[in-house]
DNA sequence: AAAAACCACTACTAATTGGTAGATATTAAT
DNA sequence: ATTAATATCTACCAATTAGTAGTGGTTTTT
């Protein structure tokens, strides 16, 4: 076997650890929060030792860091694949709908809403923030040319759809009716988007 | 002094230093959450000691479960003290109201929503959870009265509105716009109602 | 004024956890 | 087979923090 060959292997298997062990992490952080995340319980959940996940992370924020990028990539990546004749306010609809899915499946809500200290930490990673403005910027833009169709309400400022937007993704309402009501994913889903664009009159 | 009167002016100085502890609580709450809330960050934020904080309350989880039990109380007297010609979903728009301008003047969110870990802890306080039962039947029975009157969707069952409803007291959207965008406290709650009750659409 | 009761604080314990050093096993090279 | 290199783990450190014991001061009672 050539020496490209074995390198490319041992490179292959380190990125896979690396995807399993950024699942482990998404799984963690969306059942016990940054705070109480230990990296043991990262290590533990994929069957290796603390050390061993310190070759791959260099440090817990580095590491969540690393686990929110992979889901903005995600974001970013649904976003590219819609058809080109969706409507803006149509993609709008589809990527919060693909974010409720991935939260009903266990996934992590995007978490810039938690506290200060999180908020503060992921600022600092540079990485994350790119991500974070790129996909800020598509989602602003599409919510301006939603509202110019008529289809978002041109009376809110696109601040406070945005804005409102994002905090749809995270909604705790989410978690209650998966948890209290018999609804299933399908339903969440929809009730979720009708009431995010519709609101509760009508 | 009779002995009476020296007991209830301790009584007194006791409850007012109690209410202290509570409003430190809340500020540390509001702005570190709960797990990196520690009791020496309350303590010293009124100029106590820790162990003088232990003669009021005998755990952490005591101490956050009286802050939030005190703001439940908040609540159910909000909602007591509306006028009886209040439409009931003129009551839910108002008591949101009430919730969000707390927020906004650096109180708690109705902090259910938070992790797992705090949830559970709150649901072993018996006396938080009698509250949150009592206000709970409230708004419910007040969401029913709305949908006969046809202020809410009928289309949409109660759950959903009472769940989408506890969201917006806790909606990140608020925190995002009081630091991202010139809008005043009044600006906010106001657009803050409207996403509520009629969406991002119109 | 002396004794008793009370109060609050300093200084500690025990447990947790992010992070690491160094021992141990495993694979590769000669 | 033996040595070199690498990978992984066990066992530890340092810092943090919930909770407490016991000291020192202050007020009240007699």
């Amino acid at each position: 076997m050539s020496i490209f060959g074995k390198l490319n292997f041992k490179d292959q298997a380190f990125r896979l650890r690396e995807d399993a062990i950024l699942d482990a992490t998404t799984s963690v952080l969306a059942s016990k929060g940054f705070d109480l995340m230990t990296m043991d319980d990262v290590a533990s959940l994929i069957g290796i030792s603390k050390p061993s996940l310190y070759k791959h992370f260099k440090s817990k924020e580095d590491l969540v860091g690393a686990a929110l990028i992979r889901l903005l990539d995600g974001a970013s990546t649904q976003l590219e694949s819609f058809p080109v004749e969706y409507t803006a306010k149509e993609k709008l609809s589809a990527l919060l709908e693909w974010a409720l899915r991935v939260r009903l499946d266990g996934g992590l809500p995007f978490l810039p809403s938690t506290s200060n200290a999180v908020r503060e930490m992921l600022m600092r990673n540079l990485k994350y923030v790119g991500r974070v403005i790129k996909l800020n910027s598509q989602l602003e833009k599409l919510v301006v040319t939603a509202q110019k169709d008529g289809d978002l309400s041109k009376e809110l400022s696109s601040d406070v759809i945005l804005f409102s937007y994002y905090a749809r993704s995270c909604d705790p309402a989410v978690e209650y009716l998966q948890r209290f009501s018999k609804m299933d994913t399908n339903a969440i889903v929809e009730n979720m988007l009708r009431v995010c664009f519709q609101g509760l009159e009508d």
